[in-house]
DNA sequence: TCAATTAGTTTAAACGTTTAAACATTTGAC
DNA sequence: GTCAAATGTTTAAACGTTTAAACTAATTGA
């Protein structure tokens, strides 16, 4: 790689000194400058296109105008457009970023994240694994700026955006339960990550308002790696179960479609013989004969939220952000049933 | 953000110079240095949890140990599975990756390689927008370490790595011709980008091969924007000429979503009725009642080459790879006739 | 006329590392 | 007992910036 043009070129080349460049460049000293040497330095400076070496910048001002981004699973939907939206919120405010994908495992998690610090980020955004909460106050006790997004602690004091995963969960069940549906099945991950509990939470409490008992056997943990066999079963449990269910909510985009692509082979009818609720668009879910009914996060205002929230932990405008934004309900013909016909 | 431990905080601690501190750590000089010295400095790094500034180490080696990688849209499937894979590959260099998604914009992939580039990225992995010859010329002329991924220019001596897109292209089209199709409609991008070319290219050479001529009236090119819209027009009018197509052939992922959003409006049977093949893999087009013929592509063997071929540049081994990777045709129910009933 | 002010520019130190070269001390050979 | 070699450690400069402080020369005011 080629040497990069720096101050001492311009300077050089004009006999002039480097910190008298760099003003210039910086439009810093102004009224104390000749016209005609910035002038000439400017040209100069186009001329040999020189682009300011943000590395050395960063360690002289200790601002690096990178963030980090640690997401879940950046081949996930909901990780890939967060990316892009955080990705074009921080061009805005001239942050570039570096990213990892934790793939939701906490060992991965804690790498990524030493490595972006190391890269002497500004700030993170965080999508956390679960267990992550000893790297989290590691970086409370060094006082990086950072903001959760999508799931977070409870017990931390920390600034995360988040869906308002219970209310999202509650809203789903109780549409499915006003819609007629009584039977609900439960499809989730086995984890502790408040995201995902909420919802179960929210789910359970409709339940309840409903005046129906939570029954236990009507939800199904899935512990991820094997997920394709896991969902096979739970989805064959609750069917088979002396009264199956009526209909069956996914905590998750991934399970959903996981699941579906199950149920498109059995002999049963979505939404006639079994209706389905869920989190996150998705194209695939759209494409399905019965399109999903689904939680839709406004993924766009989360995006802006937490970038924003970050720029602020930056500038130490210190405020603890909490934000919890709503879920739409989207309701689609999988929890419709057609009654003038059936 | 508290200043972190730096190199001089040890040496001070220890009452020894920085330089010895900085060998002991990078395990250089070990058959000068004494070991009850070098073993006080590890554990005072450890116990005091140093760890190296890679912006003061990037300044002074001039290597950042970071990669740039430039994706054409981060949202669509394609560049995060690329995006994924090539981050996971990079780590087993130890190299982090920054990131930017040029949503196929020229102004914007000019913009995202200026601020990758002037962050002192070792290297860049792009997937280029539309006329970026100008962009990759400065950064040849800069003698930046670059891959090209699934599209290049020809004219252009770079390194990349691609799918064989004529290859693909004739295989898909072969097929639907040997299944018995033989009016095929294509609906393709219109652009110059050498991939989607590449591929309407050959599906021309198939059609040619099997005794075909090339009709213009077939293809419907699509500008990116306004994509809904035009797809839907294009369908409708392959559908509705005197002598209708009695299959589609989707040059891109996105159109034979888009199209098939439409299609499963319409009364029209996959694939009896109509025919469909495509190029990636989709959940969506797994979950359609038809799920979708498609080329797929070795991805993870596209990114390991595209890193791979990157960290030789890196490293000055400098050899022009020029990879092309075969696809692979998936043969699914959007293409098969059952004339067992029939 | 000369001190004080203003204008224009440079010096020098710093950020946290790396690394060639220098230095000081010990060891060993003769 | 001397000197060369080996051992262990430090000095100093550098990477490309930023920025407080210093310097010089010109201008102003009394």
């Amino acid at each position: 790689m080629k040497r990069k043009v720096s101050l001492k070129d311009i300077a050089n080349k004009l006999g002039v000194s480097i910190t008298l460049v760099s003003y210039v460049l910086n439009n810093q000293k102004l009224n104390r400058i000749s016209k005609t040497i910035a002038q000439k330095i400017k040209e100069t400076a186009a001329e040999l296109n020189y682009k300011p070496n943000q590395v050395a910048k960063g360690l002289k001002t200790n601002k690096t105008h990178t963030i980090g981004l640690l997401v879940a699973d950046i081949s996930n939907a909901f990780s890939s457009s967060m990316a892009r939206i955080i990705e074009n919120e921080a061009e805005k405010y001239d942050y570039t970023v570096i990213f990892g994908s934790s793939d939701e495992n906490t060992e991965r998690s804690k790498k990524l994240m030493d490595v972006l610090v190391n890269h002497q980020v500004d700030g993170l955004i965080i999508a956390p694994a679960e267990h992550s909460e000893e790297q989290l106050k590691y970086l409370v006790a060094n006082e990086i700026p950072f903001v959760l997004i999508d799931r977070f602690y409870p017990e931390m004091p920390t600034c995360h955006i988040s869906l308002d995963n219970f209310e999202a969960g509650q809203k789903l069940a109780n549409h499915l339960l006003e819609t007629g549906y009584r039977r609900i099945g439960l499809i989730t991950y086995r984890t502790t990550l408040n995201n995902i509990v909420e919802r179960k939470l929210g789910y359970f409490d409709a339940l309840k308002e409903h005046g129906l008992e939570a029954d236990e056997n009507l939800v199904k943990e899935i512990s991820s790696p094997i997920i394709t066999a896991e969902i096979t079963k739970a989805i064959n449990d609750l069917l088979i179960m002396p009264s199956p269910v009526d209909s069956i909510l996914f905590t998750a985009n991934m399970l959903s479609l996981h699941g579906l692509k199950y149920i498109s082979t059995l002999p049963v009818k979505v939404p006639d013989d079994l209706a389905i609720g869920t989190f996150d668009e998705s194209e695939a879910a759209d494409l399905f004969y019965a399109p999903l009914t689904h939680i839709k996060q406004p993924l766009n205002q989360m995006g802006r939220l937490a970038v924003q929230a970050l720029m602020n932990l930056i500038d130490e405008k210190k405020e603890l952000v909490q934000q919890q934004v709503k879920g739409e309900l989207v309701i689609r013909k999988s929890s419709i049933v057609d009654r003038s016909v059936g």
